[in-house]
RNA sequence: GGGCCCAUGGUCUAGCGGUUAUGACGUUUCCUUCACAUGGAAAAGGCCGGGAGUUCGAAUCUCCCUGGGCCCACCA
């Protein structure tokens, strides 16, 4: 029987990278496909497909996914079929940026077609480096149906998903103010916003009224919408302007007559107490427009330059210069009272970071707000894990609007609309085949459901991405295409991700997964907290603290960084990226390699003994070990492995190593003790050590891997078991606090009199340890 | 303004009503044949942010305060 292992473990005292490699090479990779026609229960996930952006990824996020992993393996040992699909999330804005910074172009500037090739390019590579990535931590999902959100059949999945709500009048086209982002040249969800403290000036103008030689001052930092004041509001209760309620005031160099209105949300106590309402300076003015039913005049087109609303004085200026060119002529004409330095918080766009403008444009709408109360239910219905995280989802369910899912850019999943050249009327095509209307013509089939035209022009958009990733719940349980595997797997068991795209990715999903197939998505959500700097600080791109976790896995392996991603904080909190408990958990693993060996060195185990033939030494730590089963088996049922890690750890460094390894030492090597005693300890040693290893093979999959192949040979894997049953214990299990006090003393004992620890001494063994005795003595040299 | 979370030895962290508060890193001292010096052993170090309350009993529950972090809304 020869299945060694080549030694390769016997070499080396520490656990690192290059005894992992040796390990793959010896071992093989295993595959983990899901076999839709097995017995065994179903546990299916949803996980994210990471997006192929090109940041180094970072730390966080791949500790993130080791844990993921950790969730799949974890479930197979508690013997469960596994479907753990992994995707690359291709489509959108962050990769055109990248496409445009790499080769230096701009996308509208550059040929459709030729823009996508460039694109695909750049996404190959980076997909290469992440998957690359993927396969070093040892991500265990089903590679050979490895999808990606720009394949042909993911968009058609995309498009038939988009049709299927269309057809189901879910989704509407709406002309409506719209964030616009000038950077990147489309509309934008209110989930892609984000603030940013941008200094701006408060600029106070004086406004004639109508008949009367008296002024009433505004301020604003929008004084380049001058022209599409609609309105000044004031509050009721502001003595300063309560007679002007209701009178007419004169625009100065537009020369528009508005009204003065009294409003609550002119706070009397900010600049003037006056404020202008116009079309539209932020949020704030779209809903007084629509509530006090104002006529809107639009003075910025869609490249951020005023338009011929504007008046030909800043005629397609850019806002900025807009704002200093009417400023001064305000200020030759006497008009600026004085103007202010302030901090604005201003919404930017989180991919450009340009401030957005509102700007009303016609895009298609997916509803949400209808749905409000049924996504309440739902997210009131799925198990978060851990719990506190549901909230951020019922928060923003309560305050989101309906959802703008049409984007003007280029490399997305193309809407599937074409528009009839007579009467304009949309043309939705059937779902199954994937649809480019910017450049192919409709289906032959393709007639006017209006005016029975046959001639037709396409929609030149794209989805925002969010609808691509927001059906891989559907996608990868086979709706549509695959009942067999859709019932089995629908609802998915488990959706991981972070906590940071609930208002996205999760938010989206349920809404469109629960529209297109009558129920939520997912049972549990795994909602995993974020990867903070040294500091505790976010990592992000912008602040240069994005901590690469390639060098540091290279450095103390990747199961020391799994192990570590597992044991630094518990389920859903923060947990900061600290190199030294980096280290510390190398120095774990290496302690676990070191047992590991000597435990081999003593010899396999003899089969034939039963629980009546081990020592009460041994049956002591067999009830420790059962503890250890039973709380860290708990710990993977919560998903939540900060438990059984840490339970791990202490059993194996505080207990077995120190207390029982030592203390069966000399039984085990058989001085002084008998056949059967001697293999009751290695027997005991061989026992635990194996169930040490299934506990922490979700954790760490390299070196529970190399240890188990020691003692079992090369020939069977330990991801293909289950995890130990529960042991018996006894009440001896409660003599550990008794044993660990006495070893303690004899040390300290030992050491007050300069002795080494090997030196024979003369001490009194404790009553309650009696029955220990012949194990203590051989332990500690007592006479 | 609304909501969520956090505050425990130098640093990070466990703790979910009950005897001397967990562990890691760091620090000090001692110990190298026989698994491991990236090791072992011993030790120092905390009135569990402040205040009030509930309780026989509070790091743990409630309220207030202080100081952090995050999310949402609003900011002309």
């Amino acid at each position: 029987m020869d299945d060694s292992t080549d030694g390769f473990l016997a070499q080396s005292k520490i656990w690192n990278r290059d005894i992992e490699k040796k390990t793959i090479e010896v071992m093989g990779k295993r595959a983990y496909g899901f076999d839709k026609s097995s017995d065994l229960n179903t546990f299916s996930m949803d996980t994210p497909p990471p997006y192929a952006s090109g940041r180094p990824w970072h730390l966080g996020a791949v500790a993130q996914y080791s844990q993921i992993d950790a969730i799949a393996r974890s479930s197979r040992m508690f013997g469960n079929q596994v479907l753990f699909p992994v995707g690359i999330d291709r489509n959108g804005i962050p990769v055109e940026r990248y496409t445009e910074k790499k080769y230096n172009i701009s996308m509208r500037s550059t040929d459709r077609e030729k823009f996508l090739g460039m694109c695909r390019t750049a996404l190959d590579d980076l997909e290469k480096e992440m998957l690359a990535l993927l396969d070093t931590i040892g991500y265990s999902a089903d590679f050979s149906r490895l999808y990606r959100t720009d394949s042909d059949d993911y968009r058609a999945f995309t498009q038939a998903t988009f049709i299927q709500q269309w057809n189901a009048k879910n989704i509407y086209k709406g002309t409506r103010p719209s964030n616009y982002c000038v950077g990147c040249g489309t509309t934008i969800a209110d989930a892609e916003i984000e603030y940013s403290d941008l200094s701006s000036k408060l600029t106070y103008i004086r406004f004639k009224l109508k008949g009367s030689d008296k002024t009433i001052t505004i301020a604003t930092t929008r004084p380049e919408l001058l022209g599409a004041c609609a309105a000044i509001m004031v509050n009721p209760n502001d003595d300063r302007h309560k007679e002007m309620i209701g009178k007419k005031a004169i625009v100065p160099i537009y020369d528009l007559e508005v009204e003065i209105i009294p409003h609550e949300s002119a706070k009397p106590e900010f600049g003037s107490g006056a404020v202008m309402i116009c079309s539209y300076g932020d949020y704030n003015d779209v809903l007084l427009f629509r509530d006090l039913s104002l006529k809107e005049r639009i003075l910025v087109d869609t490249f951020g330059k005023m338009n011929e609303n504007a008046g030909n004085e800043i005629l397609g200026l850019k806002v900025k210069d807009a704002r200093s060119k009417i400023v001064s002529m305000l200020e030759e004409s006497g008009l600026v009272e004085k103007s202010e330095d302030v901090s604005h918080r201003t919404p930017i766009c989180e991919r450009s970071k340009t401030p957005i403008e509102i700007i009303p444009m016609e895009e298609y709408f997916l509803k949400t707000v209808d749905d409000k109360e049924r996504l309440m239910e739902i997210a009131k219905n799925i198990e978060f894990i851990p719990y506190q995280h549901r909230q951020i989802l019922i928060n923003w369910i309560n305050v989101a609007s309906d959802w703008p899912i049409s984007r003007r850019r280029f490399y997305g999943t193309e809407i599937p609309i074409w528009y009839c050249d007579k009467c304009s009327e949309p043309y939705v095509p059937p779902p199954g085949k994937y649809y480019k209307p910017w450049k192919e013509a409709p289906p032959s089939s393709a007639t006017c459901s209006s005016c029975g035209g046959k001639s037709f022009r396409g929609d030149d958009r794209t989805f925002d991405t969010w609808m691509d990733s927001s059906v891989s719940a559907l996608y990868v349980s086979g709706y549509g295409r695959d009942e067999e595997l859709f019932k089995k797997t629908y609802p998915i068991t488990v959706r991981t991700q972070g906590v940071d795209i609930i208002r996205t990715w999760m938010y989206y999903s349920i809404v469109r997964c629960s529209q297109l197939s009558g129920n939520a998505p997912w049972k549990k959500a795994w909602v995993g907290g974020m990867g903070l700097d040294e500091h505790g600080v976010k990592m992000s791109k912008s602040k240069g603290n994005v901590v690469d976790p390639s060098p540091l896995m290279d450095r103390y392996g990747v199961d020391a960084f799994r192990f570590w991603a597992a044991s630094e904080a518990s389920i859903g909190s923060n947990f900061s990226y600290s190199e030294s408990k980096l280290a510390g958990s190398q120095k774990f693993l290496t302690k676990l390699l070191n047992l590991s060996k000597l435990i081999h060195a003593l010899g396999k185990p003899v089969h034939d003994i039963g629980y009546d033939d081990l020592m009460p030494a041994d049956k002591w730590i067999m009830g420790e070990f059962s503890a250890l089963v039973k709380d860290a088996v708990s710990g993977y049922k919560e998903l939540n492995f900060f438990i059984p890690s840490n339970r791990i750890r202490n059993f194996v460094w505080s207990v077995f190593a120190p207390h029982y390894a030592e203390m069966v030492k000399a039984r085990a090597y058989g001085n002084g003790f008998s056949d059967k005693q001697k293999n009751a300890a290695v027997y005991t040693l061989n026992h635990v050590l194996d169930g040490v290893l299934l506990l922490t093979a979700p954790i760490c999959p390299f070196i529970t891997e190399a240890l188990w192949s020691e003692s079992h040979g090369t020939g069977e894997s330990v991801h293909s078991k289950t995890f130990p049953a529960l042991g018996r214990s006894e009440e001896r299990y409660m003599l550990g606090d008794a044993l660990v006090k006495f070893n303690s003393m004899v040390w300290a004992e030992k050491k007050d009199k300069g002795m080494s620890l090997r030196d024979s001494i003369s001490i009194a063994i404790p009553d309650e340890l009696k029955e220990m005795s012949d194990d203590l003595r051989a332990m500690h040299n007592i006479k």
